[in-house]
DNA sequence: AAATCTTACGGGTGACGTAACGATC
DNA sequence: GATCGTTACGTCACCCGTAAGATTT
């Protein structure tokens, strides 16, 4: 599972398409079919339900799309606490309201 | 970041050294080496602080294990119950203290 | 025929392993 | 001299974009 994927599953869940996610993300369609049939191989289940016309997300999909966020989310959390941190962390302790922590 | 980038500073961290999360992990010290310089990069601070023998976690590497920790455990969960509610959800819904929700 | 996702193929970037280097005990 | 982390370099896999295919409206 890579970070890459897990932000290509995030943006075609919310655009509800391969397409506009494409555009969103300023990469080409087949780079997402792969990528998420890679995701989908790895987690063992179907994430997507590809429906004629648009895409939805399975519950499989609707439960994997909350953790998907929450690790996007931490990642981003992660590097600025620890700038906080390198920082001689007054922020983190002082103002914990500004890290999230 | 990556997902690998994470499990080897966490295992680097584990292993009080390079040379033992290298063997640990079944790839050459180099590959740690420059892998965890990227991440301190991209992070902005400084991870390890490398003392002539062992290797440390620095203030802001403490704070950045915990959270990459959580995101590799997150990413774990993430497959475990998508594959829950793939298989209908049954022990999402009915027995959530074994999925973690 | 237009739009959508999928599969096949070639090129560029990145990760890895081996080898060489500097530093420490 | 032995051990550890870093840097340089060649090789290989992976990701991406283009092109072609299948399906639906």
């Amino acid at each position: 599972m890579k970070m890459r994927q897990l932000e290509y599953f995030i943006t075609i869940a919310e655009e509800g398409g391969f397409n506009r996610a494409a555009n969103r993300l300023h990469v080409a369609q087949p780079s997402l079919s792969v990528q998420i049939k890679a995701l989908e191989e790895e987690v063992g289940a179907r994430l997507f339900e590809r429906d004629k016309r648009n895409v939805f997300l399975t519950q499989a999909g609707k439960q994997f799309q909350q953790h998907a966020r929450a690790i996007l989310s931490l990642a981003e959390t992660a590097k600025v606490e620890a700038r906080c941190a390198d920082a001689g962390d007054v922020a983190g302790r002082n103002f914990p309201h500004l890290v999230g922590g």
